[in-house]
DNA sequence: AGCAAATAGTTTAAATTTCAACTACTTTTC
DNA sequence: GAAAAGTAGTTGAAATTTAAACTATTTGCT
């Protein structure tokens, strides 16, 4: 067993100062969604990656990209297919597989929540920082991205 | 209803990376604890946030200094109460109070388990940004901080 | 071709989280 | 000094998330 490399006061809190924001940024972004729309902030994430997909997403493809399991994937487009707002197509060339695909209600939906989250995003992520700082941050963070999925 | 101020490529790219890394960084954070010792990343939070307070913490702080809801914590502190980690004691000065305050063997657990989440955040966290970058992170991490709980 | 192993996705049940309502105590106000 | 309003925390039920097992199909191997 290696021995423990603890953190600084200065890394304690950087780490400290992340979690935090994250956590008080996401309650954010899901409460001005519920707020006004019953519709909460992973339900959005399925919705927007949604949208860029006219025929719609394989399921596996949907989870990964919206970095969520599987079940969870499949409840959340259960709970938005009773909606109305997602439908499933079948994938003529793997019988197993599944689209999930906005319909017209859903996308005239996402319509009009897309500007409430956009402003959101805006107001409390790109004004808090100059461009500079952002490229930093978008670096910073590809670089945990890679070393937490590349490790073990 | 003013004009929405969309998101460029660029700013969109950003705001991916950091939502990606964030969740993917949790889950590993709490699959390395829940693998060896059966505690989620929040149970863990509210053992580290206590291991500092002898005489333990007011709930309502610990919700606060968590980020997390006043039931939630209330389950959380309950669940760890009921494994003996953790233990409530009265507050002398306001009869509707309670301080959670870590047991002997809550102490002894967290001994066990800081050394794997800190190398964690270490590997994952510390190791993959330079100081000067952690330094930006960490002013850009609490400029969004104070915009999230203070607009509205 | 035929069978084992892998993949896509769902299902069910258990654990966690949220939400609203509630108890008990404290503070304020008149 | 009493009633009203506010605060601390819990409770119980509903919603969401997770974990494990399951069905159906596809792929790889011989």
């Amino acid at each position: 067993m290696k021995e423990t490399r603890w953190l600084s006061e200065s890394e304690q809190a950087s780490w400290l100062a992340f979690l935090r924001a994250n956590k008080l940024f996401n309650d954010r972004l899901d409460r001005d969604l519920q707020d006004q729309f019953h519709i909460s902030l992973p339900e959005y994430e399925v919705l927007a990656m949604l949208s860029a997909e006219p025929m719609g997403l394989r399921m596996a493809t949907l989870a990964e990209i919206t970095v969520s399991s599987k079940p969870r994937t499949t409840h959340c487009v259960d709970r938005l297919a009773k909606q109305g707002y997602v439908q499933r197509q079948n994938c003529p060339t793997d019988k197993r597989g599944l689209f999930a695909q906005l319909t017209p209600a859903g996308r005239a939906l996402l319509k009009k929540m897309a500007p409430i989250h956009v402003e959101g995003v805006h107001t409390h992520f790109i004004d808090q920082m100059t461009e500079t700082q952002r490229k930093t941050l978008t670096t910073v963070m590809r670089n945990i991205e890679t070393s937490v999925t590349t490790t073990d």
